[in-house]
RNA sequence: CGGGGCGUAGCUCAGCCUGGCAGAGCGCUGCGUUUGGGACGCAGAGGCCCGCGGUUCGAAUCCGCGCGCCCCGACCA
């Protein structure tokens, strides 16, 4: 590619828009154009990257047994009704009617498309195990897109999906797509861990997400200093803190005027914040039936966590109840009480609670609590689970290290979905005896364009992106100093261009009539990882300078020996983006 | 959906408070001089000042109502 005949120009200061690194960097190196919010458009350069990654992906995907697939965007809503998600994805889910007025959503995912495809495909055992899987834009109504390219509302996934005839061949499945995912990640250049992850809304058992570690990440991760265990706070297990310990003592009132957060009845009473039980008020909506009320408890020291009291009550939608609901349900702010809690509302411990003895609770009277609140003697709940928030200090589950935490995004996510989907759409083969088999299912998204952003995120410098070789949008630029002036320079920079394509290189040759600092500075900015120059002072000596992105230095190369010395320093880049040294880094960042 | 900020040239921003010719730097076009890390001169192009309504002799500026974008929170396969 001549930079001259480029579609999109550099931006010589940054955008102002931007927040991340990453996503001030390829908007001013014109990447990446924003539209509106949550949608992009991607440039030439921009989009020559996202057909890397999507080729890296797709040699893994197929590496592993994937068969690539392309499933419809355009959806019949009642899809989303037999699957019972419709309801379940709420706003997200883009829907529009056709001009017959039927109703249609643009796929937020596919589980529903792919499953109805299996079960008019697949007809026996002999089709079993498949991982089918497509590069495709998915569509979800945000509500609220951010952080540039990191949640925004159409964007390109890889999702695959695996159908099994057993556990056993899930478990298979699985762990092929979770090696190929640390491959496609190793190879990317992008630093993740993997992560024990809510299934959330898709549904199922057992699933990991590989989390990219970042300051502006949205997930909280934990993990474990002494042992590799590692999880989304959503899902992480851990050792609740001891309490105090004490033979129940009898329950008495005591005034506490003005008291109504733990910190404030804490510093009151002179007790410790994990002497307390904590409440937190929610109303449900289960799957089917009617919104019922839910006192959330948890020790005074801790956090109730949403998505593990959902989990607890068997994944009901949660949002917090408003001040008239809390009246209505006798329930007092700041000095609630399980004691007495109506018996229409759902009360949920935290595992910590029956363990904890003497804690002080509210009165359900405004400025008073209770002291010496004993769980079984003086109160009990309708559930008792974990539905405590992880926090750093805390002891890991495994193995009694400490818990660590972290801020990160998520790149990747393999789910093992089991009979979810087979069952809503009722599908079955015919096994080897004649009978039907159901199959079991696995899932496997990994956000194209995330891994673009991560991978300038980690890869940049005060000049800009340091593209890893693998994803680069090109392999090498040419820049040529003085061309216009000296004619055997502009031919022989011409044919060294027509001998590093002939080689399999993605070549750009910066033959602008611009001057050379501009020309150096751009190729930084975009992050080519080899630059060449070609001037009149280096052909006179037959010579060429060769500079990898991340070098301070460029080393003079003998002009016959220039395209072997490209391949090999590119060679030698793509080796670095080994799995064991890109975990080495995920770790290191953690 | 709650809270905050911002909408003026392709980009970064002045101008608004206190109403009176639409501005700067960068970028862009042409010519010339320059040419190894974002040159210089000359001449240019480029604007529904987010939209609609109102006040006023007169609105980028004041008032009202919208819309959009960004950030925090809620939400988030």
């Amino acid at each position: 590619m001549r930079m001259s005949r480029l579609f999109g120009h550099t931006l010589r200061e940054f955008p102002n828009e931007a927040e991340t690194p990453s996503h001030a960097l390829l908007l001013r190196g014109g990447f990446v154009d924003q539209l509106m919010a949550g949608v992009y458009s991607f440039l030439p350069l921009g989009n020559r990257v996202r057909l890397k990654i999507e080729r890296v992906i797709r040699e893994e995907m197929d590496r592993a047994g994937g068969q690539e697939v392309r499933l419809p965007t355009l959806q019949p809503i009642e899809l989303w009704e037999e699957s019972g998600r419709k309801a379940g994805m709420g706003d997200v889910l883009f829907q529009l009617r056709d001009r017959k007025e039927r109703g249609l959503a643009l796929g937020p995912t596919h589980e529903e498309v792919v499953t109805r495809l299996f079960k008019d495909h697949a007809q026996s055992y002999r089709d079993l195990p498949a991982t089918l899987y497509q590069v495709n834009t998915k569509f979800r109504d945000e509500a609220r897109p951010r952080g540039g390219l990191v949640r925004v509302r159409e964007f390109t996934m890889k999702d695959a999906y695996s159908f099994d005839a057993d556990d056993a061949g899930l478990d298979a499945s699985y762990a092929a797509m979770f090696e190929a995912y640390r491959r496609i990640f190793a190879r990317c250049g992008v630093p993740t861990i993997p992560v024990e992850a809510d299934s959330g809304a898709i549904g199922g058992k057992g699933s990991q997400e590989f989390i990219f570690l970042t300051e502006y990440g949205e997930d909280t991760i934990v993990f474990c200093d002494s042992c590799d265990y590692a999880a989304n706070t959503e899902k992480a297990e851990f050792v609740r803190p001891p309490a105090v310990a004490g033979d129940p003592l009898p329950t008495e009132v005591v005034d506490t005027p003005g008291a109504s957060s733990i910190a404030e009845l804490a510093a009151f009473l002179g007790i410790e914040e994990r002497q307390t039980a904590k409440a937190v008020f929610f109303m449900a909506t289960p799957k089917s039936g009617d919104p019922f009320p839910v006192f959330a408890v948890v020790r005074g020291d801790m956090e109730a966590n949403e998505v593990k009291l959902a989990n607890a009550l068997g994944g009901t939608e949660l949002r917090p109840m408003v001040d008239q609901e809390l009246a209505d349900h006798g329930l007092v702010a700041g000095y609630a009480s399980p004691i007495g809690a109506r018996s229409h509302v759902h009360v949920v411990a935290d595992l910590a609670l029956p363990e904890a003895p003497n804690l002080v609770a509210g009165a359900n009277e405004v400025g008073r609590h209770l002291r010496n609140v004993n769980y079984g003697r003086d109160w009990q709940a309708h559930t008792v689970a974990d539905i405590a928030t992880a926090q750093a200090g805390f002891a890991c589950a495994r193995c009694g290290g400490t818990l660590g935490m972290g801020r990160g995004i998520e790149m990747g996510h393999v789910f093992r979905l089991q009979y979810v989907y087979t069952d809503a759409f009722d599908v079955a083969v015919q096994g080897a005896d004649g009978n039907p088999v159901r199959p079991t299912m696995g899932c496997y998204g990994i956000g194209v364009e995330r891994i673009l952003s991560a991978a300038v995120e980690v890869n940049h410098d005060d000049g800009g992106i340091r593209w890893p070789a693998s994803i680069a949008p090109f392999d090498v630029v040419m820049v040529g100093i003085g061309l216009d002036r000296d004619e055997a320079v502009r031919e022989d920079a011409d044919r060294l261009y027509e001998e590093l394509t002939a080689a399999g290189l993605d070549v750009l040759f910066d033959d602008r009539d611009e001057r050379p600092g501009v020309k150096f500075n751009d190729a930084d900015l975009i992050g080519v990882p080899v630059r060449l120059t070609v001037s009149s002072r280096n052909h006179g000596a037959g010579v060429v300078e060769v500079k990898s992105r991340e070098a301070s230095e460029a080393e003079s190369v003998a002009r016959t020996e220039v395209v072997a010395r490209v391949q090999s320093i590119r060679e030698e880049l793509l080796g670095r983006l080994t799995v064991g040294e890109i975990e080495r880094q995920a770790r290191a960042g953690s």
